[in-house]
DNA sequence: GTTTCAATGTGTTTAATTTACACATTAATT
DNA sequence: AATTAATGTGTAAATTAAACACATTGAAAC
């Protein structure tokens, strides 16, 4: 860890007191990122969150934030949040919305801006940094502090929307995996049940799956075969008169 | 005009230089919103601008923006910078994407919050407050001022994203409007040629028009049918088998 | 007022995609 | 060797999207 890190890293874990008497300094405008951590284990879609510090949320539960430094980009606030959380980087991250009303944090004006991360759980296992962390189910979150749950809420929407759009689910699943582990995931972060057969050939049909020729291990049953994501760029097909879906 | 409307309005029309000495009075970081303001006219989707007042962006063309107050909400300043420019209310107005890098401004560090707006050009007309502002074709624009240009993109992409998915495109147009001009703004603003039969059918398969057994005035053929907008809610089909459509 | 013109208005056929649905196969377990 | 619980595969029906051509209307030109 270099010397910059360190300050960082030193730097972000300021307590709630501490972020509170820097907004309160001046009348001006406080600017955080906020992290939406996503993590696929045991078939189902997790988040990961830490116990709030601040008293008035007592038990409560709260994203991965800090402040953005006047001299970062706030893509890169995101980024350090979540490095410093997760040990991981290269991970996939993507701005989703900016939360702004004047009270929607205890320690005076914060506007925070979410990211929505996916990262895979067991690349994490290795990396876990702070046991005040938690990988909470998604479907037993239901309030959180400040206006996490907001947040949350809406970015759980948008991860929704995407991983119908693009390939995107591939980031939760370890490298290798089976269609069953594929078809799980997208159950549990569309909660709902699909058709084996027409999942199968709808995966098949596009270009995203390479045949790795092995088979699952250790599985108490039949083992299914194991395929990667495939890298190369697939080519988006073009519709001449475009399909208006609403 | 109320009291409170005239020091926002007053606030607003701060010159960069005055932004300027405010932000770096601090060395913490400023936030803006910018609007993008979307019209239709003459067959064409327009962006209304204003003249940069900074010198190193003489005649380069910017969005029109303000620093968020303190006791204000974004969502807030996005519609007072709307009501200050166009004199329009209760128009659509969604929050788009932050840009956050730090160099981004030259005033200083300023974030700024995106906003994607779509009005009436015929309402707007009536209540023009600025003659700095201008109305431009889409697709001339191509160099503006800081890092407009990418929100812009960014914007415009968002919005050819959304009119496919939902009824948006409604907020461009009169109330009343033929078939052909519904057509024409969609073209416009995904910049294709679509089958006039098709299209139709499309509209008419969903439950988004009313007839207004009315006929257009002063066209210099056959007068097309009159429609409005049907605000009666609209439900969406759900698919079992969720289209993943990468 | 007849003709010309340029737009509106309408249906059908084909192709592509989505959905529903059932049975054989495999490997681990008993 | 039989059982079990999963993997693996194909087809038919329904829906949706795409391609395509001609009659109708009202204004404008003559």
């Amino acid at each position: 860890m270099t010397a910059e890190e360190q300050v960082k890293q030193q730097a972000a874990t300021r307590t709630l007191q501490e972020i509170q008497s820097e907004v309160r300094s001046t009348n001006k405008i406080a600017l955080s990122v906020d992290c939406v951590i996503f993590g696929f284990d045991e078939s189902k879609l997790k988040v990961l969150l830490i116990k709030s510090d601040l008293k008035k949320y007592t038990g409560k539960w709260s994203l991965l934030g800090d402040l953005v430094f006047p001299n970062e980009d706030i893509d890169e606030a995101a980024y350090r949040v979540l490095k410093q959380r997760t040990g991981l980087s290269d991970v996939y991250l993507e701005q989703v919305h900016t939360f702004g009303k004047v009270s929607r944090h205890p320690a005076g004006r914060v506007v925070t801006v979410a990211y929505c991360s996916l990262i895979n759980v067991q690349h994490h296992k290795l990396n876990i940094l702070d046991n005040e962390l938690h990988w909470h189910d998604i479907k037993s979150v239901n309030s959180m502090a400040f206006d996490h749950q907001e947040i949350f809420d809406t970015c759980l929407k948008q991860l929704q929307k995407r991983v119908q759009e693009h390939p995107l689910g591939f980031n939760l699943l370890p490298k290798k995996f089976s269609l069953r582990e594929l078809q799980n995931l997208y159950e549990a972060i569309l909660d709902l049940k699909m058709d084996r057969r027409n999942f199968r050939k709808k995966f098949f049909s596009m270009d995203f799956l390479v045949d790795l020729k092995e088979m699952e291990q250790d599985v108490p049953h039949r083992p299914g075969k194991l395929y990667r994501f495939n890298f190369e760029k697939h080519e988006k097909k073009k519709k001449k008169f475009i399909g208006i879906d609403f």
